[in-house]
Formats: structure tokens, C-alpha cells, sequence
DNA sequence: TTGAAAGCGTTACCAC
DNA sequence: GTGGTAACGCTTTCAA
């Protein structure tokens, strides 16, 4: 094929001045209708594309937004990204995408890689590391518009998409007192992100709404949300004299950790002990035993993050909004109906 | 925080010339020591990083490697970018990701998009409707390096990785036979790509070296590779008067999709039908009940592609090579001997 | 309506 | 060893 064509090709074939090129191009005033249509004919000839270096380096904004995400294999944070993408794309912006592999110091790095590249705006998820916010705050007032999702902070000046934490864990623990479960263990995470705490909050208040006691020795908490901590969490609970009947993990991988370590030990479930975690559509459809699950719409999650962002990129003075993306219980096998 | 510092102001600070500022950040001789290190210091202090929109407008190489890949929210697919990205980090180059959508049209837009951002190189996938390669043929003709990974086309011109598809499909039907099972059906995929025909090979070899016979209407082929294909490849098995007590089926949405309408039908896995699937080291862990699945190691397939790349661009004298990354049969309850 | 020229930040090639 | 200068491809004044 071609080696690139650049604006001054075009005007040279034409016997006009490159600027002329540009501005036929880019549809601003100032150019004969005759020109303007043979020059975008030449250009499309000769498969004229604009470098984006050249565009980049001479404007402030190439048009680019990044993302920052705990990290990508996770079909959560994937199919965020895919919202995020397809989002942009039909906005004609292109997405960088950055892992903080949920280390605070590689989301730190990020942020200067972003940065770097002068991303018109940020879209970001907390790593599980991060409770120390200046890093963003940084971003935030050299005036990067920065929108968070999911594991938000913050919330005062930057707009945030989140599930309805606190409801979703109380529908859950509900559900699983109406089937008949009565010693509800919670497995956590991280205590300094908002989605722990208030999906705590949560089961909490749907113990006390129901007038079950709300036992510390079966919240096992602030751990790392890991496949690893899932395992030993619910081997710390099984240890207990009165075990628990029921669990609920809080997170997908906290989840996936419970339900292999309480197959490992050959219970049943849901028969020895019902359990819900928090998934997202793919899984929910894949996993199995039937696990009934907190389930994301996460493809929305992330076009509803990009479309904030965009707004906020083109006018400065929009309100930082909080939009709540509701979840719903998927209910399953695993907390069939007790006896 | 600060505006972007430019290698101007460093100059300017230290009554230099911007060409030797460049000089002493860039290793490149011709700077007297002491200057250098004072360049350096000063580059540290104001916290300067290079426009990456100049640079790439003024090297023909900014040190990009782009990437086509069917989906991203297919855990495959992820972790094989993750390895990708990884690499290519470690040798100072960034990557930009596109998705095809499993579209031949959308794949051709990938690659302009790449084109347009001037990569260095391409690693791709082939989309499952893809089976003219012309638009791949002419990014090797513009000497663009290229390499592929899983479902690849062009070898004789560009590296590739690839798992060792017929032998896998070949362990797992020898697999089946040695537990029992002996009407064993086959669910392929579009037969165009070099995996599906490959791992057809594999069953029919383990067939036919098996002594059995090799019915067709026990091959259900040349199917898009969807969760529904997976199901209706089922219903269609089941409908035969003769049903066959396995399946084998030869991608991981596929057999996901197998799974899903056995057990709709309340039919047993292992018991009435065995089943085998391929997927990759999630999954395996993942999916239950125990499905014993040909394992994929996705993330090494992303860091030698990586590799093998780097490596081209780095030397465009370097002959083609086919990289066979092993899988392996991972054994689970889904193919549990038989009486 | 069009063209010429400056400039974005960097590198590379020449002089000195 | 160091400084000037052109060049990368494009946009954007400013004149004409």
C-alpha cells in the first residue's frame, strides 16, 4: 500500500496552499464550495488520515481519554472497558486503557502515563491498595476532568457511576433470611473502599431489620478481595463452634474463593450453607452450581462513566453527579428454599 | 500541579540549547559530563516528560504496537493482552487495542486505525468470519511486522503462536475413549480457521486410531462459535436416534454453551454424556461442575507473541517462525470413568 | 475566499 | 562539546 499521505500531498496535487487543505478538511469557514468538495474528493482518493501526531502535538486535545482499571482480566472491569470504548469511539475520542494491577503505587504510574499523553480526561477504579486520594485530587486540579466507577473517592468534585452497594447487600441477606437461613456469615474486603462499606452497611441493617443478631466473629473483613482470601475466610469460618448456615461474599472473586473451598470440604450447597456473591452478566450465566449472585449491568456501567465524562470534557461547569447503576439479585441454586 | 515542561524550559534554566538538553536526556553522545548531569537533575526537578506527540511526529517510530483481537471480555482474549502488555512495557513500548467484534469488516477498520497511529507493529487474531486475508497481505507488503496468535493466516510470511491444536483435540477424544466413552460427537466452529480444522483433525485421528468410526451426524461443523450454537449443537446431537454419550467441544463459549443445554435437559454429566471443553487457566478454575477442559496458558501466548514481534521489528531480516505454545488436558468430573 | 508564515515539542544534522 | 537550524504534519493567525 500507499506510504501516508500528508495535507501538503493533497495541496501540492491541487496548486493550492496546504492551509487551504486544512481548513476544506476540517469543515471551517472560509473556503469555496468548489474547493472544499474537490478537495475532500483528493482526500479520499489518496486515503488522506490526518497524523495524529502532527494533530496532537499542535492541538491540547487530541481527543483521547484513559482509563485506569484494577486490572483487565476480569470480565467486570472488561466489559466496563468495552462500555467505555464503544462509548468513545462513537464520540470520536480513542481510549488508552492503563492497569494499576490494584497496587497504589502502579495507579500513581498511571496517572503519569496518562498524563504523558495529555488524556482529555481520566476514567478510573480504585485500586483495593488506595486509601490515599492526593494522587487524584493532583488530577483533579490541574483541571483533568476525572470521572471514578465502582470503587469511587472523592464524590464532592468528581462525578462517579456505582451500584447500589448498600441495597444489593441487604436484598441479598433478606433473600437468604426468607429461605430460612438464620446464621448469615459476611465475607468483606477492604475496609477503605466504598463498596465494602456499604455493602457491610447493608447486611448489617438487613440482620437488625430482621432482629437477627449480627454475630463479629462471622464477618470475617478487610481482607484483600482475592480468590485466596475467599478460601480462607470461609476456612476461618467453618472453624467457628457455631458455624454459619450461609455466606455472603461481597465481591466476584471473594465469591469464587468461598464456593471452591466449601466444595473442597465436601458440604453442600445450598443444603449445609447457602451462599450469594456479587458477579456480573457473564458469570452469572457460566457459574455453576447455580450460584444465586449480585449482578452488575457493567457494559452500562461504563458507557454511563464515559458519557459523564464527555459532558464534564465539554463544558467545565457541569455539578459532579453521582449516577446509581441498580444491580439485581439473581436468584439461584445456591440458596434454595431450607428444608 | 504543573503545566508540562518542556524541554525548552530547561534550557532556558540553565542557559543551554534545547538540542543539547535533548542530546543529554537522550544518552546520545556529544555532552560534556558535568552538563549532562546538571541537565538530568534539572529534568528531574521540574518533573520532565517528553510531549509523546512530538516525539512520534518527528521519529518515524514512537514505540507503539498495536493489537486486533476478536472481543475483549473473553478471558482468553484478556489475559492474552495482559501478556502482551506486560512485554511490550518491559521494553519500553506502548499498546493500543482494537477489537474486531468477531467481524471481518470491523477487523479491516483495526487495521486502518493501527495505520493511522503509525504502530511499529501488529499482533492479531483473526476474527471467525474472516477467511480473505488481503487486508493482512498488505500490511506485510507496507513492511508493518506482524504476527499472530491462535487463529492465524499468511505463515509463510509472519510469525505466529498457537496452541498445539490437533494434538489436544487428539488427547481428549484418547482421553474419552480410555474412560468409556464411545459415541463421541464433535462441536467445531468456522471451519475456515486454522484451529477448527486442526482440532477436527485431532478427533478424527483419536478416532480412527482408536478403531472407531467416524459418523457424521456426530460432527456438528462449520457453526459461528456462539454461547446459542453451543446449545442448538446439543439439541441437534440429542435429537439423533443413535445419541452420543460425549462430546467434545472445540472452544470455550461453545462448550459453555453445550454444558448449559445438557443439564437443561436434565441429563447428567458425567453419567448419561461426557463433556470436553476448552478454555483457558480462569475457567479452569471457575466452572463447575468440573469440566474437564483442554487448558490454555493465555497469558504466555500474549508475552511470546510480544516477543516475537519486538523481535521482528527490531530485525526485519528475521525469518517467519511458528511458535507452538502447549495446552493441556486438565481432567476433571465431567469425563469420569464410565461404569 | 485564499495563501503565507508562525508555531506546537522534539530530534538530527551542521557548523563552530 | 555545544549551539543554531531545519524538519516532522498540522492548525491558526494574519494579510492579501
Amino acid at each position: 500500500m500507499d506510504k501516508h499521505v500528508s495535507i501538503k500531498d493533497i495541496a501540492l496535487k491541487l496548486g493550492v496552499a496546504p492551509s487551504t487543505v486544512s481548513r476544506a478538511l476540517n469543515g471551517n469557514s472560509g473556503v469555496g464550495k468548489a474547493l472544499r468538495e474537490k478537495i475532500k474528493a483528493m482526500a479520499l482518493k489518496l486515503n488522506y488520515k490526518p497524523n495524529p501526531f502532527a494533530v496532537g502535538l499542535v492541538k491540547q486535545t487530541p481527543h483521547i481519554i484513559g482509563i485506569i482499571i484494577p486490572d483487565i482480566v476480569t470480565h467486570f472491569y472488561s466489559s466496563i472497558i468495552s462500555g467505555i470504548g464503544d462509548t468513545a469511539r462513537a464520540n470520536g475520542y480513542s481510549v488508552v486503557i492503563t492497569t494499576s494491577y490494584e497496587q497504589y503505587e502502579l495507579e500513581k504510574h498511571c496517572i503519569d502515563d496518562l498524563n504523558n499523553i495529555r488524556v482529555e480526561g481520566i476514567i478510573a477504579c480504585l485500586s483495593q491498595e488506595t486509601s490515599d486520594y492526593k494522587h487524584f485530587e493532583n488530577v483533579v486540579n490541574q483541571g483533568v476532568p476525572l470521572v471514578f466507577f465502582d470503587r469511587v473517592c472523592l464524590t464532592d468534585r468528581c462525578s462517579s457511576v456505582v451500584a447500589d452497594n448498600e441495597r444489593s447487600a441487604y436484598q441479598a441477606v433478606q433473600h437468604l433470611i426468607a429461605n430460612g437461613y438464620k446464621r448469615i456469615a459476611y465475607i468483606g474486603g477492604n475496609e477503605h473502599l466504598n463498596i465494602v462499606d456499604q455493602r457491610r452497611r447493608g447486611y448489617v441493617r438487613a440482620l437488625a431489620d430482621n432482629c437477627l443478631p449480627v454475630y463479629s466473629d462471622l464477618m470475617v473483613d478487610n481482607l484483600p478481595m482475592t480468590y485466596k482470601s475467599g478460601r480462607k475466610a470461609v476456612r476461618q469460618l467453618l472453624a467457628l463452634r457455631r458455624r454459619p448456615d450461609a455466606i455472603l461474599a461481597i465481591n466476584d472473586i471473594l465469591a469464587f474463593g468461598a464456593m471452591s473451598e466449601i466444595k473442597s470440604r465436601n458440604l453442600q450447597i445450598p443444603t449445609d450453607i447457602g451462599l450469594v456473591g456479587y458477579s456480573d452478566e457473564l458469570h452469572a450465566t457460566f457459574v455453576e452450581p447455580a450460584l444465586t449472585t449480585v449482578t452488575h449491568h457493567t457494559y452500562e456501567i461504563g458507557s454511563v462513566a464515559c458519557d459523564l465524562l464527555l459532558r464534564r470534557i465539554n463544558d467545565a461547569t457541569v455539578k459532579p453527579k453521582s449516577v446509581v447503576i441498580p444491580t439485581f439479585l439473581k436468584i439461584r441454586a445456591s440458596t434454595a428454599k431450607r428444608r
